[in-house]
DNA sequence: TGTTTATTGTTCATCTTTGAACTATTATGT
DNA sequence: ACATAATAGTTCAAAGATGAACAATAAACA
């Protein structure tokens, strides 16, 4: 009697989406050990680079496109400020939000730690076609875009 | 002066790996919000969904399928354990090994929570053709396969 | 056999992450 | 204006994950 007949494992997009998360956990255990020498977490580096493409963005907003809580970055930023690789500076009309920034030291070790990022990157997704790598991202977007809000 | 030429965002496997980390993360803190009745965390999940695959799987195994350290496991199993989910029985051979697998409940459990993992990822994955969706998995497992060993 | 090396699982200290409660500030509605 | 809501950031305790050191057992090899 097998009372299992719709078994997660026989679906496709089950199968393939554990496929999509165990690529993804290998990838950021390996960054973890790249990025060691610059003694840089991969967390912080997602930090760095928002705030790179983002200068100005408060802390909430920096929580939001991280996907983590508020305290999160609270006990996050200290670090880096300490480092003096950001800035934090009140605003001006809303003395509630802290202004973030990269400082020249942020920046530059951000530089190098892109580049083995980069490096891992391209070793990962060398076997895919520019074709197939598109398509992969604008899949993923959808699906950020559809879990976003549930 | 711009020392910036080579981006990484200018990359279009940058910029879709992002993408494929952010649906990752989107999806893992779902998936935990719609487990929490079920009284269950993600990586929980992973330890049951594992034993029911593999039965009589060490804890030295399943620490490499799920790619976290042995600890890890250590600490996770005793709560599943005492609910009553798995058993943990010395190997008969080899005195170092402890064999896992699921009990009745636990593969009750399990049936209940692949329920909501699989109604999540449908929902995820509802905007791929199924030739994208296979090409994605596909692709997947071919990263796992260049960084499992780097 | 006896000694050395590897492997399995545990312990423990440390670091991260999380969410709830809290303070300070701004927005809203009457 | 005034009371109430909402928002930004912090604090803190609890839970999770990590890696090094350790005990028990097995394997390798002289």
């Amino acid at each position: 009697m097998n009372n299992k007949q719709e078994l997660p494992w026989d679906n496709p997009r089950f199968r393939n989406w554990v496929a999509v998360a165990r690529a993804c956990h290998v990838l950021e255990r390996t960054l973890a050990v790249k990025l060691a020498p610059l003694d840089l977490k991969p967390a912080q580096l997602d930090v760095l680079m928002n705030l790179y493409r983002h200068p100005g963005m408060s802390q909430h907003d920096l929580a939001r496109k991280l996907l983590v809580g508020r305290s999160n970055i609270t006990m996050l930023l200290p670090q880096l400020e300490a480092r003096g690789l950001l800035r934090r500076e009140g605003d001006e009309k809303d003395k509630r939000i802290l202004r973030l920034a990269l400082t020249e030291a942020g920046e530059a070790l951000l530089m190098q730690a892109l580049k083995v990022h980069m490096t891992l990157i391209e070793k990962a997704m060398s076997q895919s076609t520019p074709e197939q790598c598109d398509m992969i991202g604008e899949q993923m977007r959808k699906i950020y875009e559809v879990l976003k809000e549930a």
